[in-house]
Formats: structure tokens, C-alpha cells, sequence
DNA sequence: AATGGCGCCTGAACGC
DNA sequence: TGCGTTCAGGCGCCAT
């Protein structure tokens, strides 16, 4: 299951596609978002180089900017803009590359929900449980995409956030909410990118109980937090994101942080740190793994 | 305003 | 063997 580290990972798996010519493109089965373009408009557009925000990545799309393009009568109506790509749940984001990728346009799997064809190959969102979404904005700062960003909190390796006014910041979010950590953590409101997996590792890695509440974190412990997410997710990133399913990053390749999580999907297993038992529970419908002995209120 | 809970989806794993 | 049930969870939306 995609979460920051499997999304930057994709990210730099994709640098190829950067340069390459829009072709065709083809929507398949709907996601819950509608693209909000027709293809038709695609056709020529560059792709640019692929950013990412959160969980989301950002892939500008523009004209060429030659003096012909300039001059061109109407060119003005269509200024460009860009995709805005989640992964959901499933998703993959995968490029095939020259041939490879024609011949994959050409035959389209029932889960090949978006497929771009370049002149340089084949960029493709594949996404079993289609919770995934690809929408088309005039810009970051335009709506949908601005919209689509807005309630985000910070990058985790956003070198403000590491400032002392970024700890602060960090702190004051956990201080002004009831909400038990591992949630909080999830919504993304305090620090980006930290899902099911990650909340549950860095939580580990502070010695904090996921049930505590927020407010109830002593700002010493807020920061030691705050460097345990960082530390976990600059990690899975390394171990190029974790595989537990059917992540695959832009070349296909799966991740290997499952193997050394420290609590997650390891229920009755002994804790590396104190030998007590991991434990299993559930918080907001999802699960939370943590161990009862070395991890406190 | 803040918070908790549900629904969207489908494949895998499990139980009878 | 084959069917039905449960689980996985990011995120938008809704009710409280």
C-alpha cells in the first residue's frame, strides 16, 4: 500500500518519462475522481519532470515553447497544466519504455485504469481496488489540484520543519488535538506521508503508546517523534518502500522495508527492543501494532 | 470546529 | 470443490 516512501520511490524510478511527447491517452474503468480532460486536448503536450507532494505526484504537462507554438492562432486557449496522480490503495505507476510500451498501449489489462503513451514509452497507472485518482489541473495553485493539497502538513524531510520554528510547529499541532497519535499521525495534519505501516514503526521508534493522545505528548517527546518518522520513512525509502501486497515501484521492482518493520504485521512476535510481545489492535477500523512493554502512555 | 465512522473497491485468505 | 465471509486501508464525505 503506497505511502510516502513507495510514492517517492516511484517518483525517482520515473525521471525517464521527463522530455517525452504526449501520443495518445486512454481512461479505463472510472476512478472516484473523473480526470476532468479529454484526451483529446493531450496530444503534443510535454511531460515534464514528476514531482510529489504528500502521497500525491504532481506531472506537468506543457507546450512546447517554440517561437511557431507561440505564434500559433487560439495556442493561447490551451496554456498546459498538469496531472495530479494518488495511488490509493493498489496503485502502480509503471513506465515501459520504446516498443515495450506501444505494444502494452496496444493490449490494456481490466485494472490499466490510465495509460499516457509518449514517443519515448508508456506511462501506466495500474489500480486493482481503484481508490487511486489521476486529475487534470491548469496548475498546483489551481483548483482542483490546489484543493486537492490544501489540508496537507508539512514534507517530513522539508529542512523548515527541522528548524526549531518547524519542531515548534510539529509540537503545537500534537499540543491542540484530542486525537490518539496513531491517528493523528494518519491524517497527515501534523507531518506528511506516515500511513498504516510508518505510524505504526515510528511510534515503536519514540517509545510512545499509539493510544496516547496527542495533547498528552510532552513537547520532548514530540520531537524525539518527530525525528522516529523521519528516521522510518528515510529508511522504507532506501529499502526502496515496502511490497506487503501489490506495490511495485516504476520499473516494476517491489520494496523490501516489510522485512525489517519493527512492529508492523508482527503480532505475537518478540519486540527487538524488550523481548515483550507485539501486540494488535484497532484504531479508527485499521490496525495498529506496537508493544505494551517499551512503548508508553 | 473537531472528531469519529462509513463507504468506496477488489483480490487474497480463510471457514464451512 | 466451491461458495460465502472477512480483511486490507487512503481518503472524501457525512453525522454528531
Amino acid at each position: 500500500m503506497p505511502e510516502l516512501p513507495e510514492v517517492e520511490v516511484t517518483r525517482r524510478s520515473l525521471t525517464a518519462c521527463a522530455g517525452c511527447r504526449v501520443l495518445k491517452m486512454r481512461f479505463g474503468k472510472p476512478l472516484r475522481r473523473p480526470p476532468g480532460i479529454a484526451v483529446e486536448e493531450l496530444q503534443g503536450l510535454q511531460l515534464g519532470l514528476m514531482q510529489r507532494r504528500g502521497k500525491y505526484l504532481w506531472l506537468p504537462l506543457r507546450h512546447q515553447s517554440s517561437a511557431l507554438d507561440a505564434s500559433a492562432a487560439g495556442e493561447s486557449e490551451r496554456s498546459g497544466g498538469g496531472f495530479l496522480w494518488h495511488l490509493g490503495m493498489s496503485g502502480k505507476l509503471v513506465w515501459h519504455p520504446g516498443e515495450a510500451g506501444q505494444a502494452a498501449f496496444a493490449q490494456p489489462g481490466p485494472h490499466d485504469h490510465a495509460d499516457l503513451l509518449t514517443d519515448g514509452g508508456l506511462l501506466r497507472l495500474t489500480d486493482p481496488r481503484r481508490f487511486g485518482a489521476v486529475v487534470w489541473s491548469a496548475s498546483l495553485n489551481d483548483s482542483p489540484a490546489r484543493d486537492m493539497l490544501a489540508t496537507l502538513g508539512p514534507e517530513p524531510f522539508d529542512p523548515q520543519l527541522a528548524t526549531q520554528q518547524g519542531v515548534r510547529q510539529f509540537q503545537q499541532v500534537l499540543a491542540g488535538s484530542r486525537v490518539e497519535i496513531k491517528n493523528l499521525l494518519l491524517s497527515g495534519k501534523a507531518v506528511v506521508g506516515a500511513g498504516n505501516i510508518y505510524a505504526s514503526d515510528a511510534l515503536w521508534e519514540a517509545r510512545i503508546d499509539p493510544r496516547t493522545r496527542a495533547c498528552d505528548i510532552s513537547p520532548r517527546r514530540a520531537s524525539l517523534l518527530l525525528k522516529a518518522v523521519q528516521t522510518v520513512l528515510g529508511e522504507a525509502i532506501q529499502a526502496g518502500g515496502s511490497s506487503l501486497r501489490d506495490y511495485r515501484d516504476g520499473h516494476g521492482q517491489e520494496g523490501l522495508y516489510q522485512r525489517n518493520a519493527r512492529v508492523y504485521g508482527r503480532e505475537g512476535q518478540a519486540c527487538q527492543r524488550c523481548s515483550g510481545t507485539i501486540t494488535r489492535i484497532v484504531q479508527g477500523q485499521r490496525a495498529t501494532y506496537f508493544c505494551p512493554g517499551c512503548q508508553r502512555l
